[in-house]
DNA sequence: CTAGCATGTAATTATTATGATGACAAGTTT
DNA sequence: AAACTTGTCATCATAATAATTACATGCTAG
């Protein structure tokens, strides 16, 4: 139906980090700006740290970007965050009927195209980075 | 998490009235295609048919394409079966905290991105035409 | 060295979408 | 009238989401 708000979220909490570099970005403050609960947010930071994105430490309060703004696009940030699972962002019905023309092969047919347009949305994705959107809310702060 | 398999079975629907259009293609052969129940492809046919997709009537068995296979693209399919709400293929987290900076640009920040998104997948399904999946599964067909 | 915060993670829960299914009213044909 | 069909409703098991509680483990300041 509708990709999970994780990835959203996992933006969020990236921005979050950058854009409070000076202060201790702690998965309680994190939580606070999102408006969910901490336990989520150390579990996301989590997903963000396996994937490179994140340094976070045990005991430790606050996280950092493993990586500058602009080298982390949001394609990397959908991955960590798993949202859409390699090659699955449409669902194929299963079992179709052997013995039709049809259902003999249209997985086959179909499959193909799903993975095409899916990498069309994420190649989209990877052009936009973390930078983008942080200098965009940098603008958004001055003006208002 | 994952696009319904709905939009596969519209195109396998679809697909098995065009490739079996001397006979009668009743809810009853297409489920057996499909390999579901006949009441979920009666469910179906009744969107595509809201849809203008196909023509069916009530106590007339069979259906028949509403337009030619090259008019019916697979953005159609996708629409008329109704597996992404319009704009909504990424959720964005409710509610982020309007004291917060981040919180209280971030959805409108990434609001367009999503959009923008999801505009370069449903594009690329446009290119794609009924056509596109009968012609596929006929040269299929021919070979195997 | 210990009290007090952190992170990491497991378990639980309410909510929601999916897909399968059964039942039956209403329409059509023979 | 009998035997089909479509159209539609209600139900149900399953799975994912997002929120939450709880607690083990790790660090650090006093």
């Amino acid at each position: 139906m509708s990709i999970s708000s994780r990835f959203a979220v996992g933006i969020h909490i990236l921005t979050f980090i950058e854009l409070n570099k000076g202060k201790v970005s702690s998965s309680d403050y994190i939580a606070k700006s999102v408006n969910t609960n901490p336990a989520l947010i150390r579990k996301m930071m989590g997903m963000l740290k396996r994937a490179g994105l994140i340094e976070v430490h045990p005991g430790i309060a606050g996280a950092k970007l493993a990586k500058k703004p602009s080298e982390i696009t949001l394609l990397d940030v959908y991955k960590a965050v798993n949202v859409v699972r390699e090659n699955q962002l449409f669902r194929i019905h299963e079992h179709p009927n052997p013995n039709c023309p049809v259902g003999r092969n249209i997985q086959h047919s179909i499959e193909p195209i799903f993975a095409a347009a899916q990498l069309e949305m994420e190649n989209f994705l990877k052009k936009i980075t973390l930078e983008n959107i942080v200098e965009d809310i940098a603008k958004k702060e001055e003006i208002g």
